[in-house]
DNA sequence: CTCTGTGGGACGTGTTGTGTCCCGAAAGCT
DNA sequence: AGCTTTCGGGACACAACACGTCCCACAGAG
């Protein structure tokens, strides 16, 4: 926690570390600029008017700020509002890892790292429980670090929930076809349509110009059904290609909420809740300690094939979801891991006194 | 000249120069604060009034700048004025490399080396014409410059001139003893005492916690009698120590100047002139081209001695040193430079038509 | 067509920055 | 010792800038 030094090599490189000395109110600055710019980016078009609302400021800052940003070709301001320039994206990615410094981010995303073992993890500011802004946020970030992960040909399975929506959404568009197939990891898990794996698999497939394949399963048949239309060869060819993606980008929920959102009986339930579930993701519920406590009756990805070469990338933001998170972390591995300061504080917060370092 | 984006890394690298596009009024207050900072390290102690003064800007004003400086432990306030903290001088050091980017100069030191054919060039900022404070600036950096080229046990010459006074006066006091030896570069070239050759060696030494030898050889002596005086055994072994010196740190003088200071004769001057003569180092004179046009009539070291493994310094700062710096880099070897920005346009600017790159 | 969003302009107000004094104190000089 | 010169810090009035709050013309959406 101790911000000391960290020798002249590391100071060196964060000139605005440096510059903070020089001029401390520089820092807020450059915080609330970067925070305007990020926010347009998410919202583009935005009006000055709903972002001023949005971020809390008075209409006339954020106007002072707006006028500079257009200056300096960041912004472009049309009748529908503002929008962010590509040199805007430039800045904002410049400034992406120097944010994270500056308010421990990057700290934090070492510490969750080690502590749940995964390779990659990034933390993205605030709590998506505060601000739908966030869940955007979040969305955005995960499409970023697929996209480093995505090696056409390739096969991409997703599930659904609200980060993999924003995910589809805010993935740049591709301008040239790219051979990648989107799948929805598993057939008919209950949601809203906007939320649903199918829908989120479309929009994003449309995003990366590639294809992508629908996948209707209910979840309400009796196993034996299931099983049988299991051997139907469209869709065994269909499970078997979900099976062998390349890439798993997936949700993790909070065991009761998906529960009820699942719309499980009161029985299924009070056995969840028996045996400690905390942790929700592509139809598995986990306790604490990442053993399966229940499995949704749906074909698809299942737990086994997270393994080999294939790539799992988690998300999932908000405080709520931090024990959720950790727990998937001990059931299977994960490569990425994309959340918020929420979520990241909750998991680090509670593994204080057992992690002392 | 053009400040085109040079790859993701550059810009990753220096966030300043990202931040100045989010915050551009930023960068200015960076600079002037800079400014303040490195005039209170190269002056101190130093009062409020005296340093506004000197740095034309309003008593207030400064006050404003000093007060964060002290807030933020870059300084300290005494009863006999402020003084730069350690911490203030890492900083100082740590931005540094970034001002020379954002002024340009950092592309001038690149330019200047491969024109000159210096391995190393620091050049920084201002005129030494313009104001004495960039001579002291001047002497700093070359202190710092003979710092990283200093590895005891070794020899070191100096000659005179206000470039190596600054250079003396500003070296940092070394706390523990150093198996270092300051010699003169050459007996009696006639200065002002701080000036001399003489005293700047006495002076440096006790900076560096090094020994010091004087050479008192007027220039005035006939060539015979100094040839005797060289067979003096005493006389001998110090000749000999400075001509195996180890390092040579010298200035650079213009021609004309150097020959009314060093007061030869009119028919001297009348030589040198015919003869297009234009720099001076250590009692020689070179032209344009760097051929020796004429050499004082002292013992110490030679032209033909800064060869091997001997390290050779340059200082010279203003303008109008532009010519010769030109004309001694044409005549030897330099492994470093130390000047100033006027100096170094004066180069560049005239090297435009035939380096056109 | 209305209606709600957009950007841009205008203006009074309040806070902040700034220029200019003054004061007590401490170091250096005579 | 007494004097002078500098130091940092406090005070205050004035100006400048930033800000909150309106307004207007206009363009898509329903």
């Amino acid at each position: 926690m101790s911000r000391k030094l960290r020798g002249r090599e590391a100071v060196f490189i964060d000139s605005l570390l440096v510059s903070q000395r020089l001029v401390p109110e520089l820092t807020e600055k450059v915080r609330t600029r970067y925070r305007v710019l990020k926010r347009i980016e998410l919202h583009q078009p935005v009006g000055r008017r709903t972002l001023a609302h949005v971020l809390g400021v008075s209409e006339r800052v954020l106007r002072a700020d707006v006028e500079v940003f257009k200056e300096q070709g960041l912004i472009e301001v049309g009748p529908l509002g503002m929008a962010i320039t590509e040199t805007g994206v430039d800045v904002l990615q410049a400034l992406d890892p120097i944010m994270k410094t500056l308010d421990g981010r990057a700290e934090m995303e070492l510490s969750l790292a080690e502590r749940l073992g995964i390779a990659r993890v990034v933390v993205v500011s605030g709590d998506s429980e505060q601000s739908e802004d966030v869940t955007r946020d979040v969305g955005q970030a995960a499409a970023h670090v697929l996209r480093t992960f995505l090696h056409p040909p390739c096969t991409v399975a997703v599930t659904g929930g609200s980060s993999l929506a924003m995910l589809a959404e805010l993935m740049p568009q591709a301008t040239t076809p790219q051979d990648v197939e989107v799948v929805p990891a598993r057939g008919g898990l209950g949601e809203r349509h906007e939320l649903l794996a199918n829908t989120i698999a479309s929009q994003l497939a449309a995003r990366l110009s590639g294809r992508y394949r629908m996948f209707h399963v209910s979840e309400s048949l009796s196993r034996a059904t299931a099983e049988r239309l299991a051997q139907e060869p469209t869709i065994a060819e269909m499970i078997d290609r979900i099976r062998s993606a390349n890439l798993v980008v997936h949700g993790i929920g909070d065991a009761l909420t998906m529960a009820t959102r699942r719309g499980l009986d009161e029985e299924t339930v009070a056995h969840l809740a028996l045996r400690g579930a905390v942790a929700e993701a592509f139809g598995y519920f986990f306790d604490a300690e990442g053993h399966i406590v229940h499995m949704m009756n749906t074909v698809g990805l299942k737990l086994e094939d997270l393994s080999g070469d294939k790539m799992v990338i988690g998300v999932a933001g908000g405080r709520a979801k931090g024990p959720a998170i950790e727990a998937v972390a001990h059931a299977y591995r994960m490569d990425a891991l994309v959340t918020d300061e929420g979520a990241a504080r909750a998991i680090l917060k509670k593994g204080e006194c057992t992690h002392g370092s």
